[in-house]
DNA sequence: AATGAATGAGTGTTCATTCAT
DNA sequence: GATGAATGAACACTCATTCAT
């Protein structure tokens, strides 16, 4: 009995958090309404503040899957792959821009926004957290692609100058209008060429701080 | 007598190009409403629309002389500093970052929206080709300290790289909360080390080309 | 339960309804606002948005039952009554106009707007087509006093004169600011003798027509 | 002096009475807005201000020279053309129709709203007096086509059934939105059909009259 | 658990009009 | 006589949110 009612609410919050993702995804955070959403999620307006306190927390709620799921591509490349370092971090960076870019009026949100609520308390919600281990995943891989230490000082800042590059890449072409598959046919040529030139770069530079 | 009277006018008009910059850089265009301006620029709301169109061409009118001033600061680092040319690049590839992160939330304006206007007629009012000439000094700059051919192909993709990095750390920071002078210390050490890097690989990468 | 709150939401609609009735009629379409509907219909102006899409639809819902209303009249003079083919011609313009001095300023609306809705999928909500059979109802009766063949070439002529007249009459007669029944009074001697007169006429010509 | 200034004020007036006339016509009284008079007058909008209490004393202005030229057609049709009766009739019919059409949007002002304005003195502004003098014309021009004595009963009443026609059809297509010349060819036909049938049932019913 | 009804605050924009000069 | 500056009231419409059920 408590059980089929626990399920149907169940269900009711996910067809809420799939519709929002959709449309989030799709026209971005303050286009969409609560009534849009849940028009799409098949439910009242108001059945939504039963799950979630309000809009914000509607959209926190949804982060956290999606950078779950981009974890798990990245785990999965790492981990899973049979190929030289600098190709599974090539792989990586694709998938970032890629995932970027699909969710590209999320992403603001994703990845730049702070998370300044005071009032969450459950850790799992805690998108800083997730975004870090992200960070800690690239960071790894191009450890490997360049041989270095782990935690070294270099690698720390390396990574931060890598993971602006794909940020700005994002930044750049998710203003455009063109579809995404057209967008990152255009964008890999630009992309490979800068994966070079960083990779080069770091190099070079270790060699010369050794000398 | 009517000298008085233009006066007037002038502030009027001034005080509303201050208040929409301030409003805008604090809380990002659609964030502000006309009326949240004229309360702050201490007049009706309607006064607004004695100078300006409609809010688009208020925020057309503040984002030129914006990006003009930035142009100009590009232009003296270029034609009137005795420095080596990566000292230059340098130079105003921190303006660039200094520049975006003072107008936090405008810049996505600035740099990242489409003019989608096609009504312009004056030249002036012309965003795109104030970024496009932005664009190319840094181009132009970076040109310089590759010794590169003008116009040639690499040059292009070259300054496109180095451009997205430099968006990237623009986006990464510009959610900070840290007052701009403690953000642009932490920040001064990551950007010379990009910038060793990026100048490493392109140096590097033109080398392996020619062999 | 449920039915409760459902025969409130019904009572709202119908008050919002009959506000804008009251007042479209008393002022006409475009002199009334949205809010004024709602402080007569004692709701919240964001009220009348959750039954009607907009002030046109407000018009339409309001505009049908009324057409639909003087077409049952027109049916009823025609079917029903135990009367020569004259008198009940003589009856439905009665009718008519007193139905168009009742609604003075939405009978613009009424007859003369032209439907530019083209998105209208319920067939019951196209007022052109309650029109045009008012229009139908008015030649049969015609064509019945005038012992004419139907679908003739003169009917359709003959109608439209008719028709005109009436029209003239209401639009002369519905600025005045008398009572409604004396000026019904005062018209119905003119109307009668211009019943005799146009019927005279058409008879007159159809006799030329044939020799 | 002041004549050369006079004169300049006169101008002005005549400007703004000129634009308002055209702006009024073409698009009707309350879709014009007093900047737009101004703007077509070449003169500030509180210029308007000086000249014309508001904006409906402008429209009350506006009425009375067209009336006054509508009359002056009249007259010329009835006096200065060598025709029959009949035809100087049906002219000045087709003369009147096509006046109405032409200021499409001021005919609802100029025949069907009230001089309600208690505030007018000059009794040049008299709207009333002017339309009064159009039906006199009318009928006097009415009596010749049926040889009626002067003043008699029936010569008021068949006017009237004959101004109710033409208004009738005024309104009728007054809401169409073909060009003006297309309307009167398509009108020209059923007006005359029309102007025959009423003939013939005035003279009809006056022959049953006297029997 | 879920919902329809209802609302106040807000949006950008236009208007006729007034005032100081 | 003429004007630019300025304004308050109004417009249709949308929003996130609350309440009673």
């Amino acid at each position: 009995m408590t059980k089929k009612i626990e399920l149907r609410s169940e269900e009711t919050k996910r067809s809420i958090l799939a519709a929002s993702s959709k449309l989030f995804t799709e026209k971005g955070f303050s286009a969409v309404s609560i009534r849009e959403i849940a028009k799409q999620a098949g439910c009242s307006h108001t059945t939504i503040y039963i799950y979630f306190k309000d809009k914000e927390a509607l959209l926190h709620a949804i982060s956290m899957p999606l950078l779950e799921e981009l974890k798990q591509k990245f785990q999965h490349i790492l981990n899973h792959l049979e190929q030289p370092s600098e190709a599974k971090l090539y792989e990586i960076s694709i998938e970032f821009i890629h995932f970027c870019l699909i969710h590209q009026s999320m992403y603001k949100i994703l990845f730049q926004t702070q998370t300044t609520r005071v009032d969450e308390k459950e850790p799992e919600s805690n998108l800083n957290k997730l975004r870090n281990e992200l960070f800690e995943l690239l960071m790894q891989s191009l450890q490997k692609s360049l041989g270095l230490k782990t935690e070294s000082e270099e690698l720390l800042e390396y990574t931060r100058i890598y993971y602006y590059t794909l940020q700005g890449i994002v930044t750049t072409y998710s203003f455009s209008n063109e579809p995404l598959n057209q967008i990152m046919k255009r964008l890999n040529t630009t992309f490979e060429s800068a994966f070079e030139v960083l990779l080069l770069g770091f190099k070079q530079k270790l060699n010369i701080g050794v000398d």
